[in-house]
DNA sequence: CTGCACCCCTGTAGGC
DNA sequence: TGCCTACAGGGGTGCA
């Protein structure tokens, strides 16, 4: 479940139904869902027995679970979902990892229709697992730097939106709430980042971090069974989105028709009487 | 350092 | 009914 607010769900999930308890025993069901796991995937399930999970934390769109000095990272790239339930409910097909625990209570199962997402215990990896290094703060951590952050900005050459999903500058930030907040700050997708004022950088965080605690609080973005909680449950933030999935319909701020360009082998949603195309546009 | 193309997967929807 | 294409909330890698 891709984004900050989906991910941030998850966790809070994962804080209230597995903090606290001793694995009993793992079980790797698709090989691709430990890739990243560099010493295979019997280690993974090996290491992991036995051991108590003391927090459950996040940075962008990745969460980890800390056991003493480690921490088991996971990423549910496109589709990955971490959902708790009756030990003893069948299988479904697109479970890929299941850890049952040692009171004998709800299990924990990975499940990933796509495959894009995985799990890997880093040894030493509390407080920043080594592999996610590279990735920016994000904007509801305290090392989050606004000001910083406009400066980098600006001095890249490119488009607003490549920077904004950029993880290695801010983290968090995919499709649907990059399209949201540039349409909040009125910005075109493809603006050059170093021909905007330090004022439109601002308010276009500001955007972000607004949209994203909004989506948060609505338990994230659905549109399908594919994005919930670890109780399987949907969140309802679709209903307030403006342009994202709006192709045609009409803007909520002028009621011209919501457009779609296709952009990094996706799509860009905006209003084009808000958010004019730029006479430089950088796609 | 940077920007971009391509790759990894499965499932669904729509056109023919 | 099948077959094809386009598309979907992801990131990593390797190249110019």
């Amino acid at each position: 479940m891709p984004e900050l607010p989906e991910v941030e769900t998850v966790r809070s999930g994962l804080d209230k139904h597995v903090i606290g308890r001793t694995v009993d025993t793992v079980t790797v069901l698709h090989p691709r869902a430990v890739r990243r796991h560099l010493a295979g995937q019997v280690d993974f399930e090996a290491a992991l027995r036995g051991r108590t999970f003391d927090q459950a934390r996040r940075r962008g769109k990745y969460l980890w679970l800390t056991a003493g000095d480690d921490a088991v990272l996971a990423h549910l790239g496109m589709s990955g979902q971490l959902l708790t339930g009756d030990p003893d409910r069948p299988l479904g097909g697109h479970t890929r990892i299941r850890f049952t625990f040692s009171d004998g209570g709800q299990d924990l199962r990975f499940d990933d229709q796509r495959t894009f997402g995985h799990m890997l215990l880093v040894p030493g990896g509390r407080d920043l697992p080594a592999p996610i290094a590279h990735i920016a703060p994000d904007p509801f951590e305290p090392a989050y730097d606004a000001r910083a952050l406009a400066i980098k900005m600006h001095r890249r050459h490119v488009g607003v939106k490549r920077a904004l999903l950029d993880q290695s500058l801010i983290s968090g930030v995919g499709n649907i709430y990059a399209d949201e907040a540039l349409w909040r700050a009125k910005l075109h997708w493809a603006r050059p980042t170093e021909a905007l004022t330090g004022a439109q950088i601002s308010r276009l965080l500001e955007a972000v971090r607004d949209v994203m605690a909004q989506a948060l609080l609505a338990g994230g973005t659905s549109f399908d069974s594919l994005y919930v909680n670890v109780n399987g449950e949907s969140g309802y933030f679709s209903r307030e989105l403006n342009v994202y999935g709006r192709e045609g319909q009409e803007c909520r701020r002028c009621g011209a028709q919501i457009r779609r360009d296709h952009f990094m082998n996706r799509s860009a949603y905006s209003c084009p009487v808000c958010q004019p195309r730029p006479r430089h546009a950088r796609p």
